[in-house]
DNA sequence: CAGTTTTTGTTACATGTGTTTCGCTTGAGG
DNA sequence: CCTCAAGCGAAACACATGTAACAAAAACTG
């Protein structure tokens, strides 16, 4: 057989140099592997809204014999998804590792343990206390996004995204400059979102301590009531950090702090969308993003 | 439609009072519903030894109009399956009370979003690239981090975790310098890992472009199969992003590259349960963690 | 600009597909 | 024994399917 490998890199690595309408195809066959392995051509033909032979001649475009051959490999990729997980990886987590690769194991592991923590965030959680949380962040003057350690890189996330849609949301002790000078110039009518996680980072407590001494809000999210931030915290929220790795994981942290940022745009309407709209723009501008040459 | 229910019950309820052929062509449906699925009558009659009028007539038998729509059922099979693990979360959507908040709207579709992620993640993936991936990794002199806009909090979190175990994974282009400079410095024998999501950064794409150019092993960690990354790299995962925030959720995106890192820990073994250890010792005597002072 | 190649849509055709038809076999009941 | 009905498979059928062949259009090239 001409053909190897998988139907995705088949495809994404030929994807540059088709022609539109087969790049439309290939497209499309991402998008429905299903449809493919499923049905027939003149289906799929239709569905994608192109002419049959289109598809044939995609086959041939990468490297494929027939299209026939492009379908196979479409079809081991629906068998394989539909004998790999879903019921096994529960399974898995019942039956304890059986006879499967370290590597799966760790994969379903880490994936159920992460599900696992998100909906326990979903339970434990009261959305009203979110809401009025990210409502207060809102109404800051400004908000200090304050973590370190592994946290470091969440509270950076947080700014960048935060930081589209809202003025003065910013990361504090960025590059470890100095958190004390900047905390010093909060006050009460500022806001301060921490992060920490067991191992809960020194600095990060103590900034909650001096936050917490300007009289700003404090939010705190970490993973325990017993946490050194509950206590010192105005409001917190606990997730779990439970893996099967060496470290925590921050799965369930990272959907709290996409989902608060999203209350707290939502909350802030027209304005931030504006605001989005127009970091874009400049990100256009700026070439930040990058885009397909070949595309018309 | 005549025919109700799933292909499983629709067989099994009838599979007694059937004659001995169309038992038999029963059986076989039951025991490999993909290939049916996936295949045609004539193919799957030749597999199981029988002739096609048999699967034809087996339809009829248990209550289909058509084969057509007994092979229907058989695809809903899969996709039922598939989908169950997500379902459970966007079921607690639609369930409980009809009104909800808001914000208990918005969390719940962000959890339910980001374990849809995962799960796709799960099905997609291959857990043997995943680890041969890994192991490159390991085996690598040096392994670039590479990750620009929302992107870089991740690769800065990898940088901090993986580098609690492993010497020589270092974040390129941190806070802006020169990430070509840096490049410029791989060789085959180093790795890069590069993480983009939809919206690209032009810089990580250029970035994986000279990375290659260097000849170092490229793995790529993004969404979609027509992601430039895609056809530069030696290897890509692709994730889910969908969110029903203005902005793209990086879930899976972490579990995958958390993954990553547990693997890659594990296939170095002692070693690097050792550098842990001494990390840990050291952010101890440097104070970098908190402890309870009011502990014994 | 003409001439050429490439891309795209339409038509036509050989092959594959699902079902019907029909004849053969088997076994139960008269 | 014959009858008859049910189960089964081979062949035949009507139709769907994948692709080659062709023509129109578009994109290059000199």
């Amino acid at each position: 057989m001409l053909s190897e490998g998988s139907m995705q890199e088949q495809l994404s690595k030929k994807l540059g140099d088709l022609s539109p309408q087969l790049k439309r195809a290939a497209q499309f066959m991402l998008d429905n592997p299903d449809e493919v392995a499923t049905q027939s051509l003149r289906h799929v033909a239709k569905q994608a809204d192109l002419p049959p032979p289109t598809f044939s001649r995609l086959a041939r475009a990468v490297g494929c014999e027939t299209y026939n051959d492009l379908r196979d490999l479409c079809r081991d990729e629906y068998r394989a998804r539909s004998s790999r997980f879903a019921d096994r990886a529960l399974e898995l987590l019942r039956s304890g590792s059986g006879d499967r690769s370290a590597s799966e194991t760790l994969l379903v592991a880490h994936a159920a343990a992460s599900v696992a923590g998100i909906q326990t965030l979903l339970e434990r959680i009261d959305a009203t206390r979110l809401e009025q949380a990210a409502e207060r962040m809102v109404s800051a003057r400004r908000v200090a996004l304050i973590g370190s350690l592994s946290a470091a890189a969440f509270v950076e996330y947080a700014g960048y995204v935060a930081g589209m849609a809202m003025r003065k949301w910013s990361v504090f002790g960025r590059n470890g400059s100095s958190l004390a000078s900047q905390i010093m110039d909060l006050g009460p009518e500022d806001a301060a979102l921490v992060i920490a996680i067991d191992p809960y980072a020194r600095r990060s407590v103590r900034a909650a301590r001096l936050v917490r001494e300007q009289g700003s809000y404090l939010l705190a999210i970490t993973d325990n009531a017993s946490s050194p931030l509950a206590e010192l915290a105005d409001e917190s929220f606990f997730v779990s950090s439970d893996s099967p790795q060496f470290f925590p994981s921050h799965v369930a942290v990272l959907v709290l702090l996409e989902t608060l940022i999203g209350l707290a745009v939502r909350s802030k309407g027209i304005e931030s969308q504006q605001r989005i709209a127009a970091v874009e723009r400049h990100s256009l501008v700026l070439g930040e993003y990058w885009r397909d040459e070949s595309a018309a």
